[in-house]
DNA sequence: TGCCATTAGATAGCGCGCTATTTAATATCG
DNA sequence: CGATATTAAATAGCGCGCTATCTAATGGCA
């Protein structure tokens, strides 16, 4: 094994960890912040993708819809969507016209929900105390890099 | 709220939704490199973290050490522990200078595991299908992030 | 010495996120 | 039409990673 070699075998395994741990020290963050919303970060996922694409047009969502937009499935859901409906925020219902589908609506107090969750990006940007173009960077390598690991 | 400050928040948003879909992502790649040695990405970790620090001068590493190295604390490794002591990979004993601490040793099978893992980061490097300056750069903006948010 | 604070690790309980499997409903095809 | 395949979601069980709490050992100080 070479120099090269072994330096970018190094390299890569300090990535995955990089990878690993400052989403732990996110989570961590989010936590906090979301503490006051009695959500996990798990949850406000679900809550944004609802409150992107349900508030307006009330359409509900299917699990495996809110699966594939998170990149989850029905083994995570299930249960976590299970606590929201007991929280109230949202409501499961068996589509009518297909009983093997189970749609996702926000209920109104779910959909209140969102003004209060309006403060917390900006709360996490702050936390993160990086620039707008840092952070565009970054996501752009991380997208990247998932679109080629999956 | 001004555009700026809109985009900022939603950027923001996105960088965190990727960080924590792409450690996921990454995680699925490991979880099946890592079959064939019987080992979590975790366990992994702390494997490395022997293998580099108590292989050669084979001095105990305690919990807490190997804690700081990975940003974990006992609530997650003592169980994590358990389970590499049950599968014969390391030998936990009480300090006898200081029996609160719990001493963290390869066993002979540990130590040769390191072998078969050697094949591991390649595998892995090879499915990030990217170079080296890129892994390099994503490597940088993490490490970054993460100090900024603890 | 005796009291109290600190420290290291363990434990309980919860919520993911996964694999493997199951159930029920729908689609397909002879 | 009926048998089979496919699909959507649920379930069981496991391993983190966390908070909160507990136990036991050590340190510090009058």
């Amino acid at each position: 094994m070479n120099d090269r070699t072994d330096t970018l075998l190094k390299l890569d395994l300090q990535v995955c960890f990089a990878l690993y741990s400052t989403n732990l020290a996110m989570a961590k963050v989010y936590r906090k912040l979301l503490r006051e919303l009695d959500l996990t970060y798990p949850q406000y996922l679900v809550m944004m993708v609802l409150w992107e694409e349900s508030t307006d047009s009330d359409a509900p969502l299917s699990v495996s819809r809110i699966g594939e937009r998170l990149f989850l499935d029905s083994a995570t859901l299930t249960p976590l969507l299970k606590r929201l409906e007991s929280a109230g925020l949202i409501a499961r219902r068996r589509a009518a016209d297909d009983e093997r589908r189970v749609e996702v609506r926000l209920t109104d107090p779910g959909r209140a929900l969102r003004e209060r969750a309006e403060a917390i990006p900006e709360a996490a940007a702050c936390a993160s105390q990086c620039e707008p173009e840092e952070l565009a960077a970054l996501k752009k390598q991380l997208d990247d890099l998932r679109q080629k690991l999956q």
